[in-house]
DNA sequence: CTCGACTGACTACAGATGTAGTCATCATCT
DNA sequence: AGATGATGACTACATCTGTAGTCAGTCGAG
C-alpha cells in the first residue's frame, strides 16, 4: 500500500515534515525559494499526496491543512533499503564502505561513527 | 549529460556489468527469473540506453553486441551522492548513522566497518 | 445584495517509463 | 528459389511525472 513518493512529491513532503499542518499557501511559499513552482502545480502535488494517503487533509473553514500521514524516519528508512537493496545485494557493509572510499570523511566523521558503533555492540 | 537510468533500465545494465558484450538474446535470458520480460520488452530497454549513451552497441554480423559505457562504480556512487543529497542533507555520516541503527548489523559487520574507518584514518 | 478575492476541483499536456506487438530484412534449410 | 527463422527497427499504448491553466464556489467589502 506503500505509494511511491516521486521527486516533487519528495520536496512538499520535506516541508510538511518540517512543520506541519500547513495550507496550500504555506507549503507554497515555503518552497518559494527551492523550486521555482506555481501555487497550482504545489496544489496538484498536494492532492496526488492525499490520493496516495501519504497526506491528509482536513477541512480548516474553506481551506485545507495538510499533515503527513507518515513519519519521515519511515520514508527514509525505506528509501534507503531500496538503495540497499538495489545496489549493494541488500547488505549495508558493502554500502558503509563505499560512501567511507567516495566521501571525504574528515576525521571527526570517523571518531563519530565509530562511537555509533561502539555504542551499538553492547 | 550523465541521462537518468531508470528502475527497468537498471535491471539491463546489472546483467551487462555482470558480463560484457552480450548480444539482445543473452540479456534477456540473463534476466529470464528476475523480470518477466519478453524479448521485445529487452531490446527496447537496450535501445533506449543506446540512446542515452550509457551502453554502446557495436555490430557483430548481423546482430548487435551490448557493452555498458558507464562503470557500475559510477553509477552506484552517483545514487548513493543522490540519496545522501536528498535525505541525508549532504551529509554522510547521519546515513550511516541511520543505516548503523535500523538494520541489524552484526557484531561482524561492525567490526568490519570499524576495520575499514580505521584503515582510513591516516 | 453584488462583486471580487481566495481557494479547492477539474482538466491539460508533454515527456518518461513499463511493457510489448508488428514489420522488414537477411540468412539458411530444403 | 521459396519458405522459415532470427534479429533489429519502428510503433503502440497505458500510466506516471512535472508543470500549470481554467472553472466554480464561498466569504468578506462596499
Amino acid at each position: 500500500m506503500a505509494e511511491r513518493i516521486s521527486d516533487a512529491e519528495h520536496a512538499v513532503m520535506e516541508v510538511l515534515w518540517r512543520r506541519a499542518p500547513l495550507t496550500a499557501i504555506e507549503v507554497s511559499d515555503a518552497l518559494a525559494d527551492e523550486r521555482n513552482w506555481s501555487l497550482q502545480t504545489v496544489k496538484t502535488l498536494l492532492g496526488r499526496l492525499v490520493a496516495k494517503n501519504v497526506v491528509a487533509h482536513e477541512a480548516d473553514g474553506r481551506r485545507y491543512l495538510y499533515r503527513p500521514l507518515v513519519e519521515r524516519e519511515d520514508y527514509v528508512a525505506g528509501e534507503s533499503q531500496r538503495l540497499v537493496d538495489r545496489l549493494f545485494g541488500g547488505r549495508v557493509t558493502p554500502l558503509v564502505a563505499h560512501l567511507a572510499e567516495t566521501q571525504q570523511l574528515s576525521d571527526k566523521d570517523i571518531a563519530e561513527i565509530e562511537a555509533l558503533l561502539k555504542a551499538l555492540k553492547s
